[in-house]
DNA sequence: GATGAATGAGAATTCATTCAT
DNA sequence: GATGAATGAATTCTCATTCAT
């Protein structure tokens, strides 16, 4: 493998990275996660992605990455940016746990309506992935750390009373098992309303993690 | 010899499968869900379950499966089984719909502790699949049916009252979901304890279903 | 190659063949035959002869012919075996050289009456052999035989005046590549009404050797 | 990428393919033609057409054709322009009928000297062509074609008296599987002076067609 | 003699990656 | 920087043949 892979060229290189480099990359990655949203991660092949990305050959895909991990951590990494652009405003807007789990939920579901390609692409990703290669770990553990952070939020709320009792951990990752669902559903079915699911998804871990005994 | 997928051969042939044929078959199937559980479904080639089925070639998977997807179709066939002959009777034996679905949230995460590559091989194959082959839409069928009838089941609950007013198709996403997202971690950390986790989903969708204002 | 070929098993064992092993290989020369006339030589594999012939495996065959060279010689003695059987007393029925000639012509296509898939399945054999193996070089030398033996009739009938001046080897060679030609025609296009031929087969090579000088 | 077929490259990307593209193919045509002339249809696989073109792996032709189907359409359809360009011109200085058949005869064995592997190759492949592929049926209509033509000349010829009275179609078929015996039997038999037949070939079918009662 | 499961070589095809230009 | 042809490993699948029972 080439030394030149994106996070060393990021770090040696710098902002000697062109604009029109970037913006080759930028142009890759989205197309890599239209095809891996629309035919599976299996068949998300360079060919593929090349054609979407309307380039020549799939050379300029290996010529801007370093392979198709490198690519497909990009892929996680653009999602993630725009999830947090969409989300993290929508969550901090709000002043209560409940508030800003419902504004978690709410917004993740939404974000399928703004950008339907992109939650399906990094489950497709995220769900096809070992921890094998060391590379490989670094998305597995940018999932975990989400539940981590959620984990983390929950078991804060349950502190003060806000939620009740029950193991962070589970709920955090019912939490996102349930969005998961939505999303992989609303991929595989076009038909699917997902945005419809973000109200009842919030209720129902609304009723799942409030303190029943508060107050009384 | 494409007409010998396994659905053909056991409509026109009936009982001519021998015996050992038979054992080849189970012993085939049963490698296949071991190693997709361990490498993942994108990974799980005839070359490495031959390898670990003992056999010499991949010849013989395909002397004895019609192809890759005839192989997929019995491996989520066998998982079903299996499920099903844990699952149901412990389901069957509730007489309350809180009960039952405890019963299957429960016995659905012990079954991960009894096979614990069995789920993961069927969550691997079923995110893996797309509607496109006439062949693999069965497979897809096989797990709607299963949410449409959680779906059914929880509206009946909400009719008796039981259940809370709630979207019960987004509700039996949820649980399929949260499921899933534990099979998964489970599947891809040997660390993860998910029996532990069980009970916890079970109370969670318990608070979640209940009919709070039921007796008021 | 064991050493249980056909031939050897003829000369060597001769008589101590049993009755049921010889109509065995008869059944399955029979298979044979009507399968490369179906489906053409290059996809009668042992499998699908063994289907037709009603047997449960292929090793039946290769138990019963030391290869697929030796059914496949087999299968043009077979044929040849038949179309003496209906032609000869038919040609030597003819007191000239024309009448033998158009006997032969005229006979051969009626033999595609009789016998639907015969003749084709020997196109179809001599067509995809090559004279590399010695056991193959035998098709061609039959076939080869057959063209001569005609090649010196007709130089007889020449001598004696009743054909014209013509070479006798393109003129053998055209009759036999002409009722290949419509043998081939006849097997891809169920359709087509190769009987029909016959006659202008014969009145077209009898203008063709005829000695329009006789008499002058 | 299945929708690089040949077809769909000329029609939908048309003066995109290369120069260096359009070599290849015909190399690999070439080579093609070769292999298939010399081991016949079955045994011309595309590990012996890759090392006969100097290719380090079947993967290259892969690359350049949709498939197998491919491949031989273009081997066919090279053959035929090889053809047309030598044949046409030769037919086309005739003024009669007679003139034309002989010139079409003739230099169609003249071929087999100027191009000995052309021939025999795509006799090869056409007598191993079933109806069945959609693909396929163009090589059959395109060889139909040809005799349809022939049909039609011969049945105009014998409308200006030129030609006797018979069944055009059959007289079209023979004179079609004479040359194609004589192309096989050179393809088989490196000794056979073919080109010495074309005269022969040709005197033979004056004969057959010759209005014998003209001017009577 | 007969059976049918097993074998292993070889087929076409796809893919990520490399490299000369 | 960019291109696209070439590479070679890997994958699924088929086939004739063998061998223990």
């Amino acid at each position: 493998m080439r030394a030149r892979n994106s996070a060393a060229k990021q770090e040696t290189e710098g902002a000697s990275r062109t604009f029109t480099e970037a913006a080759r990359r930028a142009q890759i990655v989205e197309a890599a996660i239209e095809v891996i949203a629309e035919v599976g991660y299996a068949k998300a092949t360079f060919t593929r992605i090349a054609k979407r990305a309307g380039l020549s050959s799939t050379g300029m895909i290996s010529y801007h990455f370093a392979g198709k991990d490198d690519l497909m951590r990009e892929v996680v990494a653009e999602v993630f940016r725009v999830a947090d652009g969409y989300m993290v405003p929508r969550i901090e807007a709000q002043t209560t746990a409940a508030g800003r789990l419902r504004a978690f939920i709410e917004s993740n579901i939404e974000l399928l309506g703004e950008f339907p390609k992109h939650l399906p692409a990094v489950v497709e990703v995220l769900g096809n992935v070992r921890g094998e290669d060391s590379t490989m770990r670094e998305f597995c553990a940018a999932m975990d750390s989400l539940v981590d952070t959620h984990t983390h939020l929950i078991h804060e709320a349950q502190k003060t009373g806000e939620f009740g009792e029950f193991d962070p951990r589970v709920m955090a990752l019912a939490i996102r098992g349930a969005i998961d669902g939505v999303v992989s559903r609303a991929a595989k079915d076009p038909d699917f309303d997902a945005v419809a699911c973000g109200r009842e998804l919030a209720d129902l871990f609304e009723r799942a993690t409030r303190n029943d005994k508060r107050g009384e």
